[in-house]
DNA sequence: CCCAATAAGTGCAATGACTACGCTTTTGTA
DNA sequence: TACAAAAGCGTAGTCATTGCACTTATTGGG
């Protein structure tokens, strides 16, 4: 019995479509825009039918985006298990500046860049990433509600959760997103010491 | 000439259709949900076509939301105009409630709640109403900018001015929205204290 | 090695929001 | 009155997405 990658041809067959979709979605969408693309046409360009295309991805916009599953995850244990004396905005924006640098290591490939515009400037694709993020608010408030020893909806908590994901979005426009996040996050800094010294 | 109300009887009949088709659609809304309820369905119980109706509404959504047109133009005075003493963050907190306020005057009718609970709890709408309000984030931003003669493209500026349009709708899921929009915009009052001390 | 369960993939038809188009009716105005 | 603009109409189309019934391939067991 196979220990690591108990994958059989089934399984290798499936990952290789849903591939060939992503792919086949990203050129197209580069080339012509992703308006101007129809599911159609990424399904034909893939060599399978629309049907399939719906039973890998949840949508066109799923297309461009692979699975970030453990992004919640990530996000809490960013609050939970941040170093001793940082505070919990800044352990905020470390991890998402961290994300964001994972991504860029894909940066040598030139079609990243075109990513990242196409992604910008889509609007559908924007706020498809965007709520990637925010779907888990309320995860990331809990945690940091219970970090501080607050209730579970305690507003300040909801608040910091809130804007720190929104900080996100609002940092990655700008040219230097490491300034901007500095900046933006300085605030949230300076009002959450306020109210929760030493967090 | 008449200098008010320049009212035809063509104006007063297109008034007619547009409120014909908002009341309908409000109240099927209610009646059924608003995913159980076609645009045809919708037309039909206006008495006009579904043509017509796109001609009024620029989407199925706006049929709910009367115009709100001058939201960024009193939104950019409660800035600038705000009394001397009060800050920005201060300055948008009661620009916020006030116009929350505005609606509830409606809470006669029983309708009303019935409307805020379809609104909150149809996807579509939430995002809806959220997005009449973030439109205006840029105009908002640079205004807050040239108050504190900052460069229209200041960071903190942008971050104060999406922040404060997120604590919305932040605040207005809570029972008490006064008391949660005040710690909401207590972590916004003293980060930007920090850093704009006096505004 | 064969068989039955399972899962991937297919094609087709339908829904539902929205648009384009070409047409008729109404209304404001010269 | 005559004409242009505006409001409305119906049809037919696009596009994403879903349900259904069907074929094909893989797998695990007997």
């Amino acid at each position: 019995m196979r220990v690591t990658e108990p994958t059989g041809r089934r399984e290798r067959k499936k990952a290789q479509t849903r591939q060939s979709l992503a792919d086949a979605a990203l050129e197209l969408f580069l080339d012509r825009g992703y308006d101007q693309v129809g599911v159609k046409d990424v399904a034909d360009a893939a060599d399978v039918s629309v049907t399939t295309l719906f039973k890998h991805f949840s949508g066109k916009e799923a297309l461009v985006f692979d699975q970030d599953d453990d992004l919640e995850a990530e996000l809490v244990a960013a609050v939970r298990e941040r170093p001793p004396g940082r505070s919990i905005p800044q352990a905020l924006r470390e991890h998402l500046l961290l994300k964001q640098a994972q991504l860029a290591i894909h940066a040598t490939d030139p079609r990243f860049a075109d990513f990242t515009r196409l992604v910008e400037e889509t609007p559908a694709l924007r706020d498809y990433a965007h709520r990637m993020w925010t779907r888990h608010e309320a995860a990331l408030a809990k945690a940091i509600a219970e970090t501080v020893g607050a209730p579970d909806d305690d507003v300040s908590c909801a608040a910091l959760a809130r804007f720190a994901l929104e900080a996100r979005s609002l940092v990655l426009r700008h040219a230097d997103p490491r300034r901007a996040a500095d900046e933006a996050f300085a605030l949230l800094e300076h009002g959450w010491a306020a109210s929760h010294p030493g967090n």
